[in-house]
DNA sequence: CTAGGGTGTAATCTGTTTAGTTACATCAGG
DNA sequence: CCTGATGTAACTAAACAGATTACACCCTAG
């Protein structure tokens, strides 16, 4: 597993939240969705709490509570997915402050920090470029293709 | 610190070799690199390995021994030193498989990959837009505007 | 042809991070 | 109120990266 599985986890909590969109406006709870991504209901708690600081979702509490898409799934896209739920950049530094006594060790990180910027405008500009909406065809259509291929494929 | 600092080592150590390779064309220890990066040999060396591998530097062992760039750093982007060095891809998915009764617990890998493949192209892009000789300019640059600051900023 | 400085790499330690889990305070609807 | 859910803190466990030690191996200078 990479580091971060994080934006796979809030990228299925909302496309199962647009699913049930589709049939109903209900809130659905973090027990529902996190036995479909096979985790503990804490952990969907913890990515829902972003995806609601950023608008994304709505939270009711109390009795029937649970949470629904904020917006329309067509309105949403990976791009704020992400946006919500990373904190880390995807490069990192060293770990130990280079040699500044060296001209390399003091130019490094300003001249990698252009860098990693713009490999990140880029990662965005590609996330954007997929709304929820979006994922949730492709994903039932692969759903469909090995539900046909089911018979062939291995029952683990 | 982010999970991955490999492609920072890697291009610091062969900006100092491109630094090298405008006055000589010696061989450089991984001890004098590890000095700048201010790292533990061992860590350069298996960056080192890697490039080695990749065909990006030479390494000469024996006495007198380390290792070089193999070609003009004008010919070396980032993204072949990305290639190099990295191992794991940038998003990673559930940590354990989701629940395959649910149609998007089936669907959700296969329709996030189509994405997570156009953001590692994305960012491969990105960085085959720079080469060590560009990053070498960038960094000395750099180093110079930090040393004319240097009396107003901080000495640690 | 040997002495010595360097690479290559395995093994281990340590610190950090993240997912998983438990526990419990809190919040509304019925 | 009671109930079923969220919000969050606290802790555990596992994975991972970097740091370090140790040592086999290599090659060139002398």
């Amino acid at each position: 597993m990479a580091a971060n599985s994080r934006l796979t986890v809030a990228a299925h909590a909302l496309a199962w939240m647009a699913l049930v969109r589709r049939n109903s406006d209900e809130y659905v709870t973090s027990e529902r969705i996190a036995a479909s991504v096979n985790t503990n209901p804490v952990v969907i708690r913890r990515a829902i709490g972003r995806l609601r600081d950023a608008g994304i979702v709505e939270v009711q509490r109390g009795a029937g509570a649970g949470c629904r898409l904020a917006r329309p799934p067509e309105s949403i896209t990976l791009r704020e997915v992400y946006d919500a739920v990373a904190d880390e950049p995807l490069f990192g530094f060293h770990a130990r402050r280079p040699n500044q006594g060296c001209p390399v060790g003091r130019g490094i990180q300003p001249a990698l920090a252009k860098v990693y910027d713009g490999v990140d405008a880029a990662v965005r500009a590609e996330l954007a470029r997929t709304t929820i909406a979006d994922l949730l065809i492709d994903v039932l259509a692969s759903a469909w293709r090995s539900t046909v291929a089911e018979p062939a494929s291995d029952p683990a």
